[in-house]
DNA sequence: ACCCTAACCAATTTCGAATTGGTGGGGCAA
DNA sequence: TTGCCCCACCAATTCGAAATTGGTTAGGGT
């Protein structure tokens, strides 16, 4: 009598008959409809109702599915920059940094070490703040890398990109080049150095401060020249 | 004299004379040493040179390319969890918690601390695990929303689907519901007692301590200290 | 009307060939 | 010995043709 039915039913207990784990990927409707002994057509109205269930969901070229549709990434670097304040970054910055500088000093590697020598003696070279810039953030990013993880470097990829949304445009004018006094350069190498010392405390305490200097030349009233 | 700068120079000349666009990709080092006249071998030096000072950057199987490299754009969920493991991932949260716990003692809202009290109170009545790490989920995510600091919970929430896309799959053959003296509730209730307090240390040390436990709690050995 | 079959479509995966930066070994000359 | 060139090879990546997949349509049969 429902006939129509039948073809749900078969598929229901081939799910039911094959322990299939969580997520897992059912065959094609070509081969199931052959396995189940019913028509695609047939098949496909089967799958369409589990599909408007939520137990399974489908996509042309991928395949048929079991449990809920993934969703779709919701952080995005504009969307997090649209939300957040200059403020808010910095003070990521300040607690974010000096944990990855001190899992640097556990985990970086002579190669980390010798990067971070580049950008140290790359930074004291250049004629530009725009290139004084690249060093910076290939130095920071350094020792990101050199914690070894995976996972934390990619929430400093997530930081960064937000901050260079977040200050997009904001540009002062600036000397042509940084002094060579300027405290970054004494910042960079005194946590390079705790890094290399295997200084935990140190290298992060040593980020902390230089990130706090950051912070203070950014907030620092212009002294009348 | 200086003929191992000789190739150097000639790079120099052949960037200078094509005017390349931004982040171009130049011709490939097989094709490129042939046309400047120079051997593989001293073009690669050239290359390193350039690579060293940032002004290129290259990557096997893609090609060499003019300016910074790219920041990794793999702050996707599945990007990420396709790279690390479960042992990354702990590590990240043990380091990332305490702190997002300590801010919250700084700036959590009355609002803030009434929705973790409802977590306590809503853990400790659930009759299953599934409907406990709901609760769990959202206590650990109220203390970072009590944080105050959207750039933090953006990162906090990265790192919570990569942790879950990690573990996706992982049978965990368990009583029906925690026990009573299950660590967490102890955990949880000392994180939250120490935010209301406003104790800014003693909040990221409990939640040191709790992830401490849970850590110990998922390996079947404890690791050597 | 209803369904089966077949063919087609667009999205996606798969697989192999080609390409690219990186590396090591043999030959050779200074 | 010390470089340098040349060659072969490696791993990562790209590219493209071919196969696969869910979705759709048209024809024919019951």
């Amino acid at each position: 009598m429902d006939e129509g039915q039948g073809a749900l039913t078969q598929l229901k207990a081939y799910l039911a008959q094959n322990r299939l784990p969580e997520r897992a990927r059912l065959p094609s409707e070509r081969v199931l409809c052959e396995a189940l002994g019913v028509s695609r057509g047939e098949l496909r109205k089967s799958l369409a109702i589990l599909e408007a269930e939520g137990a399974i969901w489908r996509h042309v070229g991928k395949g048929t599915f079991l449990g809920a549709r993934p969703v779709q990434e919701l952080s995005t670097v504009g969307g997090i920059a649209d939300l957040t304040n200059p403020r808010e970054v910095m003070r990521a910055r300040l607690l974010l940094e000096p944990l990855l500088a001190g899992e640097a000093a556990l985990n970086a590697s002579s190669a980390n070490l010798e990067e971070m020598d580049r950008c140290l003696v790359g930074a004291r070279r250049v004629e530009s703040w725009r290139h004084y810039e690249n060093w910076d953030n290939r130095l920071h990013r350094a020792v990101a890398e050199a914690a070894g993880n995976t996972v934390l470097l990619a929430l400093f990829d997530l930081l960064n990109a937000v901050r260079r949304a977040v200050v997009w445009g904001r540009l002062r004018p600036k000397p042509e080049r940084p002094p060579d006094d300027h405290h970054s350069f004494a910042d960079h190498e005194a946590v390079v150095a705790a890094i290399r010392e295997r200084d935990v405390v140190g290298a992060a305490e040593a980020m902390r401060a230089h990130l706090d200097n950051v912070e203070r030349n950014l907030t620092a009233v212009r002294p009348a020249a």
